[in-house]
DNA sequence: GCTGTTTAACAACACCGTGTTTAATAAAAA
DNA sequence: TTTTTATTAAACACGGTGTTGTTAAACAGC
C-alpha cells in the first residue's frame, strides 16, 4: 500500500528543503526568498534542488499538495464507516486537520499567503461542507467576531463573481444582493 | 488644488510604464514579470524605473493607491451633499467605481490577483457598508449564484481568522459556526 | 522667446542569482 | 559484494538587478 520504495536520502532532502522554506516563508514573501537561499539554509546543493523542483513556486505547490493530501485521508477515513454524515462532525473534522497543520495553514492563508491555496481550500470546503448542506434551518447563537470575518470577505466573493461574469447585472442589482446578505447574516 | 506642478516627463513615464506593466500582468503572474519586461514594452530605460518605484510589487502597490484615491474621491463626492446617507445607494456607488475600474480590479482580484488588494478591497467594504449597516431587517430576493459566491469566500474569512486568533475556539465552535451561518444564508 | 538652472532620462558598469552540465563521490538497494 | 542512483562540487553562459556618472529636456525668471 504505502510506496515504501522510496529513496531515504531522497526523503532527507525534501524534509529539509520543506523545512527551510517555510521557515523562510515565516520571514519574508515567497517573491524574495532566492532558491540559493532555501538550499544554503538546508545545507543542500542547489542542482539538487533543480532535480526535484522546478523554483520556489513549484516547491509551495508540491508542499500544498501534501498538505491536501492528508486532510484528504484523514476524512475519507472518517466517511468510510457507513454512518449517516453529519454536517457539523464533518466540518469539525477539517477544522482539527487545519489544525494540526496550523503553522502552515497560517502562513499559507495570511497577508503574504498564497490566492492559489485561499481557491483550494474554497474548494475543499465547496466539496466538503457546502454541497452537503441543501437544506435550511435557522442558526442559533455566535461570536459577533467571526460573523464579521463571514461577511466581509463573503462581500468579495461576490465581488469577484460580478466581475468574472463581467459585470452583466447592475450595481444596483449587486448593491441589493450585498446588503441583503448582509443584514440577514447580521 | 491640483498639484500640476509635476514634471511632464514623469508623468509620461509612469503612464507608458503602468500601462505596460497592466498589460503584462493580464499575462501573467507578478512573479514572472521581470523589470527589464515592463521597461522594454514602455519602451523606458530601466535607471528610470528605479527612480520611480522600487520593484514590481512598489509599481502595483502605488496603482491601487491611486485606484482607491480614485473611489474615495467618488465616494466622498457622493456623501457630500448632506442628504441622509442610503446603504443601498452607497454600494451601488461602490460598484459603480469598480465599474469604472474593470479592467484593473478584474485583474487584482482574479486568480492571479493581489491577496493585499483583497484586503482592501476588504476594508473599504467594512468602512462603507458594513459599519453603517447596525441595523436588522430581512433582505428578500436574490439569485443564487451570488449568494454561493458569497459563502464560500465567508467560510474562508471565518477560517483565516480562525487561525489569526490562534484558534482560542474549538474545531466544534468553528463548525457549529460555520454552519449556522452557511443555512442561514441559503 | 532666450537665458541659466534644475532634474529627469539615459547608457554603461559590476554584481548576483539562475539553470544546466560535467565528472567524482557517497550512499542505498539488490 | 556488486550494482544502481542520488548528491555533490565546480564551472559555465545567461540574464536580470541596482547603481554609477553623463546627456538631454523641462522649468523659472527675465
Amino acid at each position: 500500500m504505502g510506496s515504501k520504495k522510496v529513496d531515504r536520502r531522497i526523503k532527507y532532502t525534501k524534509m529539509v528543503l520543506r523545512e527551510s522554506f517555510i521557515n523562510l516563508l515565516e520571514k519574508k514573501d515567497i517573491s524574495q526568498i532566492s532558491i540559493k537561499e532555501i538550499c544554503e539554509d538546508a545545507d543542500i546543493n542547489r542542482s539538487t534542488f533543480y532535480a526535484h523542483y522546478n523554483d520556489q513556486y513549484d516547491l509551495i505547490e508540491k508542499i500544498q499538495n501534501q498538505l491536501f493530501e492528508n486532510i484528504e485521508m484523514h476524512l475519507s477515513a472518517f466517511t468510510q464507516n457507513d454512518l449517516p454524515i453529519v454536517p457539523v462532525d464533518m466540518v469539525e473534522q477539517i477544522f482539527e486537520c487545519i489544525q494540526e497543520n496550523a503553522r502552515l495553514c497560517k502562513l499559507l492563508l495570511s497577508e503574504r499567503g498564497d490566492l492559489n491555496f485561499q481557491k483550494r481550500v474554497l474548494m475543499l470546503v465547496y466539496e466538503k461542507i457546502i454541497s452537503d448542506l441543501t437544506r435550511g434551518g435557522t442558526i442559533s447563537k455566535e461570536d459577533a467576531e467571526y460573523i464579521y470575518a463571514f461577511t466581509l470577505t463573503g462581500c468579495i466573493g461576490a465581488i469577484q463573481k460580478w466581475l468574472n461574469d463581467d459585470m452583466n447585472k447592475s450595481p444596483r442589482f449587486m448593491a441589493e444582493t450585498i446588503i441583503r446578505l448582509t443584514t440577514l447574516v447580521l
